[in-house]
DNA sequence: GGGCAATGTGGTAACGTTACCATAGAGACT
DNA sequence: AGTCTCTATGGTAACGTTACCACATTGCCC
């Protein structure tokens, strides 16, 4: 029967009601005294009217409006997609609301979204696996409640991360252990910051295990964090003479490219190359053969981070950064199962 | 300096500027008159002051957030993630900002998450893979503009959709053309529009069929559309004596699931058991063996989506509901490659 | 030189809600 | 009987913006 939304508000429910505004506003906040009668029909009042409170004007008088701004370079990687669900499940649990923003990891994009949310929307903003330093970020936030995720961070700003750099030690110890002896890596997008650590444990652990074996040769590669990227450079890595016997992708879907660059080649993997990818997304496991890793827990990650969020937002001004670490652990799997192992 | 977000109102840049908060509010909006000192001068001081105009006053007094909804059962689920992509990409575009939501495949979910959307939060609402019949959708949005994704719209809903029904059947007859009998088809959940029309496809393609083959056999399985679960039937249907040679999963997860328990179980695919899929996430080209499904365009139906709302808002009370057809495309890869043909 | 359109500017009432102050009756204690 | 606290309710000014009306000023035409 109705033909366009026509909006119910607090004061049609007041008259239906025969009350007041204020004494719907208190039945809809549960705040200060509200007798018996008035309460019932209050509510009788705003069943049959279907009424729901703007949150718009809402959150005008009060400040605050229940919603966090999440940034992420895109959701379509299953990472970030594992770290958004698990804020948003945090996120409505207690009562706030999310909105996504894929800055596709282009830094303008990132800015724009910054603005927006700034726009008296979101109370507080999550950025995960942003490339912009951290003096861009704060001009872009202007003292919006912020926590980062997948970087350390500083004394202002709250964190979620991951010691990348050992991760990335990990990773290459493993493949020098099996017998590796020549290893590339195929780091990810050079001002990504967990890239740069894990490119730096990387050759972290090149450098320490050189004493031990000898021609023991680390090689690096930049990369793009996607999955064509890495069959890209697979491609061209294994087509050539002085190919190598190890892989170490910075990210999972990159070592996923390069595995089907192996394929295509005809090469064996893992007998004659081994991979080692990064993140643990379900994608690794289905791989074949399935992909040896590092595992990164983004859904407990983004639930870590809407709680330090929460804590922001719950304190005030005399509030003091916290740093959440979580450990990175490596995955064992097919792509780096050999049979004859090295000796270590 | 700064120590808390104290917020810049259009006052401040009135006042900055020397002018009324009319004329600031005009060089915001582009609209009516503004002399050029005056243009500059507001310009300037918003610079200055960092100034961003509050969504929340404007959405109040204008009735439009720029917003929209994005009610989806799992971003994690990459053809999900494929189609928030693609709505959000077109939203921005157009200056709209997308508020995403998960009902994790719950109708409980679906409801409180209209229920927010409603509160003049958002313009418009886009509803992909939602189980809920459309008189409780009715009931949710009440009179909320509304897109319906992945399923066939009525009269009064505009919708994007592909013809799951035929999709069913070209996998279905797929599978038959190279040789199978004993097809079974897992499903999707039981209210599921979109799986319920696949099994019809599936049922369809199979009585077709039986009159020409003899001894074909069709049966059905009901999943749920995650990984886990094909897996798990996969083992159970696999270990049994009487093994079908044909899969047809609803959807590519499953497929997956499936793939890996043949795996597991020593079962040959493609030649001792064919599987295709429904999908074509990028998962199912980096399985082993790659899988042959049907193909969604899940980023495309998510911008056509984003466009059927655009027009839906546009047109105020005098609209009509449009309907958006993708064509389902059989992707043949390795899981139903097998090196000797059957006949036909 | 009176009228009239075009251009530029300001004042202020909305928008839907909450915060705060005011009021008023009912008990209870001095 | 006066005062004080507790309970219950209403009135109204914010919140930051836009929409709308009112008013100047300019230049031009008859």
């Amino acid at each position: 029967m109705e033909s366009g939304p026509e909006l119910v508000t607090i004061k049609d429910v007041a008259q239906r009601a025969g009350v007041s505004v204020t004494t719907v506003s208190r039945v809809i906040n549960h705040s200060g005294y509200v007798g018996e009668t008035a309460q019932e029909r209050v509510t009788k009042a705003m069943e049959e009217l279907n009424f729901q409170p703007s949150r718009l004007a809402r959150g005008l008088v009060s400040g605050k409006t229940s919603t966090i701004g999440l940034l992420i370079p895109d959701v379509a990687n299953p990472f970030f997609a594992d770290v958004a669900r698990g804020i948003e499940d945090a996120a409505i649990a207690k009562g706030y609301t999310t909105i996504l923003c894929n800055s596709d990891w282009k830094r303008e994009r990132e800015v724009m979204y910054l603005g927006i949310l700034r726009s008296r929307w979101a109370d507080g903003v999550i950025i995960a696996g942003s490339r912009s330093g951290e003096e861009a970020i704060d001009q872009a936030t202007a003292g919006l409640p912020l926590v980062l995720v997948d970087r350390r961070g500083s004394a202002q700003h709250s964190s979620v991360w991951m010691d990348n750099e050992r991760g990335g030690r990990l990773a290459t110890s493993h493949l020098i252990n099996i017998g590796c002896r020549h290893i590339v890596h195929i780091s990810g997008p050079e001002d990504s910051p967990s890239a740069y650590s894990r490119r730096l444990g990387f050759e972290e652990a090149i450098s320490e295990n050189r004493a031990r074996h000898e021609g023991l040769r680390g090689e690096l590669i930049q990369g793009n964090f996607r999955y064509e990227g890495g069959h890209e450079i697979g491609l061209s890595l294994l087509r050539s003479k002085d190919r190598p016997d190890g892989i170490f992708a910075a990210n999972d879907l990159m070592a996923v490219g390069i595995l089907q660059a192996a394929r295509f080649c005809g090469i064996e993997v893992p007998d004659e190359l081994a991979i080692v990818g990064y993140d643990n997304i379900a994608l690794s496991e289905y791989a074949f053969p399935s992909l040896t890793t590092i595992a990164q827990p983004g859904y407990a990650m983004g639930r870590s981070a809407f709680q330090l969020l929460l804590n922001q937002l719950g304190s005030g001004r005399n509030y003091r950064a916290e740093q959440q670490e979580f450990e990175p652990q490596l995955i064992l799997r097919g792509s780096t199962a050999r049979k004859r192992q090295a000796g270590m």
